[in-house]
DNA sequence: CTTTGGATCGTCT
DNA sequence: GACGATCCAAAGG
């Protein structure tokens, strides 16, 4: 996917993202829920008291793949955006299965009680649980998205979202601070949104 | 369907 | 030393 179109600020970029593709070997799934963070002047972003040993990827240049670890157990990717040394980001939260589908299942069972149900739609639903389902760790920090060389890639297939007017937004989930702003936006209708 | 408690550890105060 | 950009399963309605 062409950086330039993620070099804007994040609110502009988060709607967008809706609908394209994110690609690990042939594990394959459509975005379909996503959350702004404005970088410093966001009160909710990690990169709001500026930069650390953590957040540096945010900091980085448009399109690299900046990946958190928290709650003691789970990984979340999120797309970087803006301006080089805004530190702006997108977090994925839910992800509509397209191909690999035996590889995701195989990864999330393997992190839940044998013989429990795990349902398509749950596959990718939940930023920690697509991480697990699509193969994304800590190793990935900092991959570049655009870069065809890259293990995760980041691709365009034209499916029209924001140009069909399928776009919904709320309240950002899970957060204590700037829980007033809408910047939660989601495929409408999509039933793989969490 | 909703609520609730437990798991678990890197990061920053 | 406290707290997360969370998830799961069990229990109750």
């Amino acid at each position: 996917m062409a950086r330039a179109t993620l070099a804007a600020d994040p609110l502009e970029v988060a709607p967008f993202l809706l609908g394209k593709l994110l690609v690990h070997g042939r594990r394959e799934a459509r975005i379909v829920e996503v959350e702004a963070y404005r970088g410093e002047s966001d009160p909710a972003s990690h990169a709001y008291r500026g930069r650390t040993a953590r957040n540096a990827t945010m900091f980085g240049r448009a399109g690299l793949l900046y990946v958190y670890f928290t709650y003691g157990m789970h990984w979340c990717a999120n797309v970087v955006c803006g301006e080089q040394g805004a530190a702006g980001a997108v977090l994925l939260r839910a992800l509509e299965p397209v191909a690999g589908l035996e590889e995701m299942t195989a990864a999330r069972a393997a992190r839940r009680r044998p013989g429990s149900a795990l349902r398509e739609r749950d596959l990718c639903r939940g930023p920690g649980n697509l991480t697990v389902a699509l193969g994304i760790t800590k190793q990935h920090d900092g991959v570049d998205l655009c870069d065809p060389a890259s293990p995760v890639r980041l691709l365009d297939d034209g499916a029209p979202v924001v140009e069909a007017g399928r776009v919904a937004s709320g309240p950002r989930v899970g957060i204590k601070r700037a829980i007033d702003v809408e910047w939660r936006f989601w495929v409408a209708g999509s039933r793989y949104v969490s």
